[in-house]
RNA sequence: GCGCCUGUAGUGAAGGGGUUAUCACAAGAGGUUUCCAACCUCUUGUCCCGGGUUCAAAUCCCGGCGGGCGCACCA
């Protein structure tokens, strides 16, 4: 039994059991896009029900939805079409593939800012040579771009957009009615969980790397200059960190958040509150754990819009794999939307505990005078009068303009008036925390934590040891035998308990009851409910538990309140 | 995208120019007082797709698609 098939003894159980099956098989499949099959997809539904139950049931973040399909804008001022369209240039000579920014990193202060044509001549005056074979033989760069472009409007005049690279713009376009939803008062925070799409150049590692994938993303919009933190001292586990490998703190670290929080190694308290709570997720749907760390980036890693940033790493069949980031996205990405889109509604209100007392000089530009000499740009030069910080001391005087260029204000153009007020607040925009989890990952790691193969002697004996919270079915019914009135029996409960509002139970008669249990293991149902003779006698059937196999015999009529209630485990 | 390996029932495998493609497990029907993958009978179901070579291709060749590993990429 050598670990790395049990990768494929997992991957093919997957297949066969209806978990997680590579999609458009009989078309030949399409690499990076999977199905989850009639098991699968329950497990999805449940972590996914789980997340958002985790995040919102502290009253201070609430769900939302948002299209799949986004404005080529909207990306635009995220930054996703820059940093999407990277060009890729080949070496003719030995087929290596290099981002070509990433070539004449050392002669240009800004490569990516370049397009295709630049990208070429740089390269080709400096001349880079390819890392790999030392030849100077360049293809033209061609744009990568990892997002799947698409057109809004069935015609020719339609407008372009991308089906969206990850769920947080939407967050980010219902700011100003999460703001009136919250009363206007910071912190809140808002989560989304779909589809997410990134045209990978070569997606590897079954569910790892897709091209359509679930995503669940929380953004959690703060006062900076008030980091809101929770009780970091309730989580007293000791967490395996890797720091900054460029930093002050490199090395490996084993310590809890609040020691990690306190030493300045999670830099933002914000942050390590969402790394407490993501730990106690992931291990409260039944992650191993020993199999968790965190890893700050360093600094060269960070995404473009984030200035911290931790992920939650993973081990499993591959490795450690990043299954969620962390990260400070600070007001990058709202005063981005506020300047590409115009608005002003980005933004918080910050109440002052005293009012400050304004008292100072102000110009008033003197219109009459303004508009006749200066005709259409008349209005920029009154604004740009009365948006003077300091008054010049004396006239005439140069004002600059926003077009950069400069007119002489005469003393008869503004007058000087004195200003007294008060200021009750300012208006910021709002910091943002973003924990964003990937939910097939996740899953996939819930599988194989629980994946026990520990068959007695040459036989394997496979229990998917999944927790309550996430597994497939809630129940597994079974006649002991499919005649003499067991079957009625057994079907009876079989509906009583499917009328249960969110339980999912499973009906098994065929083959040995062996042979079910051992079915019912290997998709990982906590319960077993076998209807027996005694049954038809007293109306009790026995429970059995899935991780050890102990039964226990009860009333029927216990079996369907405990069903009812989640307390199967008290039984035992 | 590149290189190497690879693709046979639901799953895992054997076969490697020549009768009707083999096996195990799984699945379906029936039988068996059947509580931890028991047994018996019967049944269903497979050569990734497209070209080429050949009298004949699952087998050899080419291309595509999919999978694994390495390189590159992974906001």
């Amino acid at each position: 039994m050598t670990e790395s098939r049990r990768l494929d003894r997992l991957t093919s159980m997957m297949r066969r059991r209806g978990i997680v099956l590579p999609s458009f098989e009989i078309y030949g499949g399409v690499a990076g896009l999977i199905d989850y099959g009639p098991v699968g997809a329950r497990i999805k539904r449940k972590v996914i029900d789980a997340w958002i139950h985790h995040w919102t049931s502290g009253g201070d973040i609430v769900e939302i939805d948002s299209p799949t399909i986004t404005p080529k804008s909207v990306l635009v001022a995220s930054g996703h079409v820059g940093e999407f369209n990277d060009h890729m240039s080949e070496c003719k000579n030995c087929k290596s593939v290099f981002r070509s920014d990433h070539l004449i990193e050392a002669v240009h202060p800004n490569p990516d800012t370049l397009d295709g044509k630049q990208l070429d001549s740089l390269i080709e005056s400096n001349g880079v040579k390819c890392p790999n074979c030392n030849e100077k033989d360049w293809a033209d760069a061609r744009p990568m771009n990892l997002m799947f472009p698409t057109t809004i409007g069935a015609m020719s005049n339609g407008r372009e957009a991308y089906m969206r690279p990850e769920t947080a713009q939407g967050m980010f376009m219902l700011f100003p009615s999460l703001y009136r939803h919250f009363k206007q008062k910071l912190p809140f925070g808002a989560v989304q969980t779909g589809r997410g799409y990134r045209n990978e150049i070569s997606p590897r590692q079954g569910m790892i790397r897709l091209r359509e994938f679930n995503m669940a993303e929380l953004e959690y919009f703060i006062d900076p200059q008030n980091p809101p933190s929770g009780d970091l001292s309730s989580n007293k586990s000791e967490i395996c960190l890797i720091p900054d490998p460029e930093g002050e703190f490199a090395g490996d670290k084993q310590m809890t958040f609040e020691e990690a929080c306190g030493l300045g190694i999670i830099r933002h308290s914000t942050v390590a509150w969402f790394m407490s709570r993501t730990y106690g997720f992931l291990t409260g749907i039944g992650i191993d754990p020993h199999k968790i760390r965190f890893r700050q980036h360093a600094g060269s890693e960070m995404a473009h819009y984030a200035t911290d940033c931790w992920d939650c790493e993973i081990l499993g069949e591959y490795g450690w794999i990043e299954c969620v980031g962390i990260a400070n996205r600070t007001c990058h990405d709202l005063e981005s939307h506020e300047s590409h889109s115009g608005t002003n509604l980005m933004r918080s209100w910050r109440q002052f505990e005293t009012p400050k007392k304004i008292s100072g000089e102000a110009l008033s530009p003197v219109g009459s005078v303004i508009g006749p000499i200066f005709r259409q740009r008349a209005g920029e030069v009154s604004s740009a009068l009365s948006n003077l910080d300091e008054i010049p001391p004396s006239f005439p005087f140069k004002l600059a303009l926003n077009d950069g260029s400069e007119v002489e204000i005469t003393n008869d153009m503004a007058t000087i008036s004195k200003v007294d007020r008060n200021l009750h607040g300012e208006w910021f925009t709002p910091h943002v925390i973003e924990p964003a989890f990937g939910i097939d990952r996740i899953i996939w790691h819930l599988l194989d934590h629980s994946f026990v193969e520990d068959g007695k002697d040459e036989e394997e004996y496979v229990t998917l040891r999944l927790n309550e919270a996430i597994c497939p079915y809630d129940v597994s019914i079974m006649p002991l035998f499919d005649k003499d009135g067991m079957d009625v029996y057994a079907r009876s409960i079989f509906d009583k308990l499917l009328a249960i509002r969110g339980i999912q139970i499973d009906l098994d008669s065929s083959g040995s009851i062996g042979k079910r249990y051992a079915r019912a293991d290997e998709i990982g149902i906590p319960w077993a409910v076998t209807i027996d003779h005694t049954t038809l006698q007293d109306g009790t059937v026995t429970i059995r538990r899935r991780d050890d196999q102990v039964q226990v015999r009860v009333d029927s009529d216990d079996l369907f309140k405990h069903v009812s209630s989640g307390t199967i485990e008290s039984l035992f």
